[in-house]
DNA sequence: GATGGTGGGTTCGAACGCGG
DNA sequence: CCGCGTTCGAACCCACCATC
């Protein structure tokens, strides 16, 4: 029996990993009992002595030299098993990047975002406040990178991607969970944040015709083709981007928030503003002041409309109203140009006799 | 001629409205 | 409710022009 019960019990040993007290102890029993003794096999219920049927173990300290270094050595077996279960654990990770919980007056938004206030009057704005304010904290980290040689009292940290998290953790005043990216180049920056942004699609057209134009103003890239190489997008439309974000601000603002302005705009826009600066720029003044404000549609209907287009965009481009602001008539144009006016409401006899003349005028006079 | 930029046409997918 | 047609927005492609 002696045998099997000794690779029992070494192998128990093992398992339950005893404190150097308990194996010294281990190690009296055997010497007291000898190899075949019944009592040595009892060892193991001293290492197990934590279950409620068995009084603990009282540790014994080491009375020799010999005694005191087995101890030691034991002790360190240990601590070297702990580290290899630790660095176990720890290869559990690779690949893994830490987060850390940051003060988001610390972080300052990256110098090529453009993220436009109204992006943060937004009901998915809104939404996404309530989210992180339910969760204590957004659960998505941001990603930043550190300043270098930033100030004390001065942001540390610039945003890689994550705005709008961090904007609502600072309007929350929670701390932002963010992935923090050493040695990260500009370019680097700009392309990650210009993927993030476009695979959230929450990125107007105007917001990336900033961005980009800053990206070569600022020297990241040295030319649009060789960005749009590095973003993986279509230089056509980068084009067209940035010739939104070059149209004055009282052309953007007559939209009502630069959100609203679309690739498909971008050309005929930028014709009206060559064909006619001034009048472009008094058009869109006069479009803000409207009340209700038109929609975007109608806005960039009329602007392209200033001193003639050859390619009118469809949509209704004038309305009239009776004083209880309910609709009279409207004028609308069709994808092919053609042009509808309607009267929504009946007309009298004299009335209608006096636009027929006025129809006779006018297409007379285009005869 | 190479490179960079622009404009216009086409295609595709999503959203929407309408009729059965 | 479902299928179909239409519309809209975005992306892609390519021809063309300007500059060096």
């Amino acid at each position: 029996m002696a045998n099997k019960d000794l690779v029992k019990r070494a192998f128990s040993v093992t398992a339950n990993l005893p404190t150097a007290s308990q194996q010294r102890q281990d190690t009296a029993s055997t010497s007291e009992a000898g190899l075949d003794g019944t009592k040595g096999s009892e060892a193991p219920a001293t290492i197990a002595s934590a279950t409620p049927n068995k009084p603990a173990a009282v540790p014994v300290a080491p009375k020799t030299g010999p005694g005191s270094m087995l101890a030691f050595m034991t002790d360190q077996s240990e601590v070297h098993r702990e580290v290899l279960r630790l660095r176990e654990r720890l290869s559990d990770f690779d690949g893994a990047q830490a987060t850390r919980a940051i003060d988001p007056k610390l972080i300052k938004a990256s110098s090529w975002a453009n993220r436009d206030l109204s992006h943060f009057k937004t009901e998915a704005f809104t939404r996404l406040k309530e989210e992180i304010a339910s969760a204590g904290g957004n659960v998505q980290p941001i990603k930043v990178r550190p300043i270098e040689g930033a100030a004390a009292g001065s942001p540390s940290f610039e945003i890689v991607f994550g705005h709008r998290r961090h904007q609502a953790c600072l309007e929350l005043g929670l701390p932002v969970l963010a992935l923090v990216q050493p040695d990260m180049r500009d370019a680097e920056l700009f392309v990650e944040m210009e993927r993030e942004n476009r695979e959230r699609e929450d990125l107007s057209a105007w917001e990336q015709g900033v961005m980009y134009m800053r990206a070569l103003e600022q020297g990241l890239f040295p030319s649009a083709k060789q960005l749009a190489a590095a973003i993986d997008r279509d230089l056509g439309n980068i084009g067209k981007a940035m010739a939104l974000a070059k149209l004055p601000g009282e052309v953007v603002r007559a939209f009502g928030s630069p959100l609203n302005l679309q690739f498909r705009w971008a050309t005929p826009l930028k014709d009206a503003h060559q064909r006619d600066p001034e009048g472009l720029l008094a058009a869109s003044r006069e479009l803000t002041t409207r009340v209700p404000p038109p929609s975007p549609a109608e806005v960039f209907a009329e602007l392209t409309a200033q001193g003639g287009v050859h390619r009118q965009a469809p949509g209704t481009t004038a309305e009239w109203k009776d004083d209880a602001g309910k609709r009279i008539a409207s004028l609308v144009v069709d994808r092919k140009g053609r042009v509808t006016l309607s009267f929504d409401q009946p007309m009298a006899e004299a009335q209608r006799r006096k636009l027929v003349k006025l129809m006779d005028g006018f297409v007379g006079s285009k005869a």
